[in-house]
DNA sequence: TTTAACATTAAAGTGAACTTTAAGGAAAAA
DNA sequence: TTTTTCCTTAAAGTTCACTTTAATGTTAAA
């Protein structure tokens, strides 16, 4: 089964112009062509797409997939120089997610404030608000920022 | 006590100019200045930062961070409006937290399967592996990705 | 009071990742 | 065979979030 660029910009959501420039910066140097030069997909090329976006997701540049295309390019001796990419986005994803979960915990904390900011009918009255009257899992919350907000 | 925005950048981590660029774009409307027009930040300043930092985290641009400002400056009458921002924000976050997840799940993968070629001399090797030769939270993650990698 | 280390602004420049445009060629249906 | 719908390219344009530059003013210590 081949696929045109339409159908692939279907099924992996990135428009028909991102897929010819990333092919244009030479991360799908795998993609035949037809006699005429229309691109015809194969199935291990939306697998290939799937690890760019994977490696785009972790928060690598365009120009940093296509070292890595390159090394794969280059067979079994690139072996190592690819397990350190991985693992170098692996733990970049990690930290990303930890940042996340910080900035999670002082949305969770605002939306509450606001919550009850509409009940009162204004914010200042949430800071004066009794303690015991704040849900634990705030309370918790408002410990850890450290600043009042 | 009063800093210099070279004090409140090394405490923020975000650069002078970006300071400037930012209270240029209207984010920083509170900031006091001294006769002179030097920036004087208050430790209010700094918890208002914090916010913005989190704005900018949670994925908002820096023209919609300025209209979360400029709500603020106009009052409980809008406490509502703000109020949907944080549940926009915690949403995208909450989103973007589950794709990175899934981001990490092919991550590991990935490392798994150059730790392997590494140690068998070549990529190929690893997919000729013997099925019970993986490990399990590896065949789990191979089994949700639907592709061959 | 002079000097050094800050601060200020406006305006231009940068880099990343696309998107748009324009002019034209390929492929499939009528 | 003609028409329509796709595809192609190169090149220019866009957006975002800064950063850099240049020219100048402020502030605090010596």
């Amino acid at each position: 089964m081949l696929y045109t660029i339409k159908e692939v910009s279907k099924k992996t959501g990135l428009s028909a112009p991102t897929l010819r420039y990333y092919d244009k910066e030479g991360l799908l140097p795998f993609v035949n062509r037809s006699n005429g030069g229309v691109r015809k997909f194969q199935e291990t090329d939306l697998e290939w797409l799937k690890v760019i976006e994977c490696l785009k997701a972790s928060g690598l540049q365009i120009k940093d997939i296509k070292h890595y295309i390159d090394l794969c390019l280059q067979g079994d001796s690139t072996i190592e120089e690819r397990r350190q990419i991985f693992y170098a986005r692996k733990e970049n994803v990690e930290r990303e997610i930890k940042l996340l979960r910080e900035t999670l915990d002082l949305l969770t904390y605002k939306c509450w404030l606001y919550d009850t900011a509409v009940e009162l009918g204004s914010v200042d009255a949430v800071h004066d608000i009794d303690e015991d009257k704040i849900p634990p899992h705030i309370k918790k919350i408002k410990k850890m920022l450290k600043f009042d907000c």
